[in-house]
RNA sequence: GCGCCUGUAGCUCAGCUGGAAGAGCAACGCCCUUCUAAGGCGUGUGUCAGGGGUUCGAAUCCCUUCAGGCGUACCA
């Protein structure tokens, strides 16, 4: 069944075609001009001359039969030729009647397959505010394509075994040089608790990396040390094994706190058996080769506007990198889940990186020729200098630090008191984090303002949980059961008609939000739509409202408004409190 | 050098597959004995970085200049 745009997109059609005007693709869009319509049309400007008439002449001709039509209240031509439609009231309620439909309609028939990578936390590296936009992105997205019926894996995938580990190691031993992991010859029981905690970790990395650019020695030691690592030997292994535990600990606690959950949990070492027969399988198969001492694949194409350089697989020195690692992961997880799409979602400093990935792993046809893999780029979160935040060298505000910021901004603003306190707050603060995070266009950079992170008034998360907190609210406070069955009648009340004017949008806007993979069109709906909901709060006595008709009316709008709300809110992974 | 991205209100940003310049914050004013004021309503602000071009119509597409950022095989 088509909705109700559609249906007068349909109907322009009739219309012109009626006048012999050929179009092939009316379309009808939402009104800039609220006070001179809900929907309108521009199509007439570039038709009329063409067919000998003036704009505003075809634009009237369009509304006089436009006005005919029982879904139109109103149909008038303002400026060059603007068509401003209003719909019917009754029109607008069957529309937001047929919600769920609507919504199953763009949902996807099952059996295709994604596979998500997003996040990547690095061993060692504490998460700054940088790193919550991967979590929330790529949570938002996995869980967009969920609700739009697509099978979604998702994998952190930690940075765990790249030439940082290396350099942790060798940091851990200046510290501590006597520990049985760096005796090659120690034969007795190692140690089963980490000697480092995660916070002289966050210390220990950096200072390594720091020396590793001054002292050419110590970054050959960790560049030995990490080739000895991934080629098993014992000491180094056991030791990496207790610090990358120790490490995630407070990493998944951040996780935890953001809603973010993934499928699996495996990280750059999980595939390291597979990398020796996979070097080798590239090689036999000509499909790698020696270049000064590394084994690269060719990925340059004759048609690229920029030289795109070998991928490497193996350094000069025998060690897998990020690149190796990316791409026997992707064999192991197409050996396992085979899925349409690979989708990761990382900054957009790294699209060379991922460019060379999907040519090299087309080109060792380890996926099928008609398997997506696509890099959805985010923009990096700045300095107020412009510049991107840099974590090696530390100085960068870390995410726990930001959390914390939030939850004292709200616990300060909370009432009084009560049971659950500390969990509501938590909602709130994960909320207000988010959402400030998701309301950037994806693919721009932004200059990260710790008070915009933490504002509660205006276009925020808190907003957004307020309008539903009290939408709920008010359906409690009627005590009646069946709010979700009443019927939505045709009362001539605005800011009733704004609110379901809006609400129609609903499924129109996970559309957008999916076909673009922008989740702040979400929220820049969510806000409008919650705007419009207060508006009609603030000035409609609902539960006073001696019509039981009109009452129950009201109610039902609320119910409406807040599962709506409920709805997106769950794609963005922002739960909703019971109270606030 | 080459490539990609960015430049919109005082600040932070939407809008970019062409269609009537937007939001939040900040400022000022009004609205709680009444359903949650983390709320509602109102007021002002712009050579859409500059210059050309295409078009009935350009913040949006093309060219160009300027400014900033990022990337450019052994970090991720």
């Amino acid at each position: 069944m088509i909705n109700l745009i559609e249906e007068v997109e349909n109907k322009i059609q009739s219309i012109l075609n009626e006048l012999n005007i050929q179009v092939d693709n009316v379309k009808v869009v939402e009104c800039n001009r609220a006070e001179l319509g809900q929907y309108q049309y521009n199509g007439v400007m570039a038709l009329a001359k063409k067919y000998g008439y003036t704009s505003q002449e075809l634009a009237q001709l369009v509304c006089d039969k436009l006005k005919q039509d029982e879904l139109i209240k109103d149909a008038n031509v303002a400026g060059v030729g603007f068509v401003n439609i209003t719909f019917n009231n009754s029109a607008l309620i069957n529309q937001l009647n047929r919600h769920k439909e609507e919504v199953d309609k763009i949902c996807t028939p099952k059996g295709h397959k994604i596979f998500i990578d997003y996040g990547g936390p690095n061993v060692a590296k504490t998460l700054h505010v940088g790193h919550l936009r991967s979590a929330d992105i790529g949570e938002g997205l996995k869980r967009l394509a969920r609700k739009l019926g697509y099978e979604v894996i998702s994998d952190v995938h930690f940075g765990d075994w790249g030439r940082q580990m290396g350099m942790v190691i060798a940091g851990i031993e200046e510290r501590m040089p006597d520990l049985p992991f760096f005796d090659e010859n120690y034969k007795g029981e190692y140690p089963t608790i980490s000697p480092v905690s995660s916070e002289d970790l966050e210390k220990i990395y950096p200072l390594a990396n720091i020396k590793a650019k001054e002292d050419e020695e110590f970054l050959n030691k960790c560049r030995k040390i990490t080739y000895e690592l991934q080629n098993g030997r014992e000491g180094y292994y056991k030791l990496w094994k207790l610090f990358v535990a120790e490490s995630m600990r407070p990493v998944m606690k951040t996780y935890d706190f953001l809603n973010v959950s993934f499928d699996l949990y495996e990280g750059e070492s999980t595939c390291n058996e597979l990398i020796a027969p996979m070097v080798k399988d590239l090689i036999d198969r000509k499909v790698a080769y020696e270049s000064q001492g590394a084994v690269v694949i060719d990925v340059a194409k004759d048609d690229d506007k920029v030289e795109v350089p070998p991928f490497l697989v193996l350094k000069s020195d025998g060690a897998a990198m990020y690149s190796t690692t990316d791409m026997a992961t992707i064999l192991s997880r197409q050996r396992r889940f085979e899925p349409n799409e690979y989708w990761y979602v990382a900054d957009n400093r790294q699209s060379l990186h991922f460019l060379q990935l999907f040519r090299a792993v087309k080109k060792a046809q380890y996926v099928k020729d008609d398997t997506q893999l696509i890099h959805f780029a985010f923009g990096t979160m700045n300095g107020k200098d412009g510049k991107p935040f840099k974590t090696r060298d530390g100085g960068v505000m870390s995410a726990l630090t930001l959390i914390d910021n939030v939850k004292t901004e709200i616990r300060n603003k909370m009432s009084n008191g009560g049971e659950n306190d500390e969990e509501i707050c938590d909602i709130i603060s994960s909320a207000t984090l988010k959402f400030a995070d998701l309301s950037n266009n994806r693919e721009t950079d932004f200059i990260f303002d710790i008070d915009k992170f933490c504002a509660l008034e205006g276009k925020t998360g808190p907003y957004i949980l307020y309008t539903t907190v009290r939408a709920n609210s008010i359906i409690k406070k009627s005590q009646l059961t069946n709010v979700d069955k009443f019927e939505l009648l045709d009362i001539d009340n605005k800011a009733y008609i704004d609110v379901i004017l809006n609400a129609i949008k609903a499924p129109m806007v996970l559309q957008k939000a999916f076909e673009q993979k922008a989740l702040n069109i979400i929220c820049d709906y969510l806000f409008v739509l919650s705007n419009s909901f207060n508006n009609f709060y603030s000035q409609t006595k609902i539960l006073t409202e001696s019509d039981k008709k009109k009452r129950d009316s009201y109610l039902k709008l609320c119910y409406i408004v807040s599962k709506i709300n409920e709805e997106l809110l769950d794609i963005l992974a922002i739960k909703v409190p019971d109270r606030m």
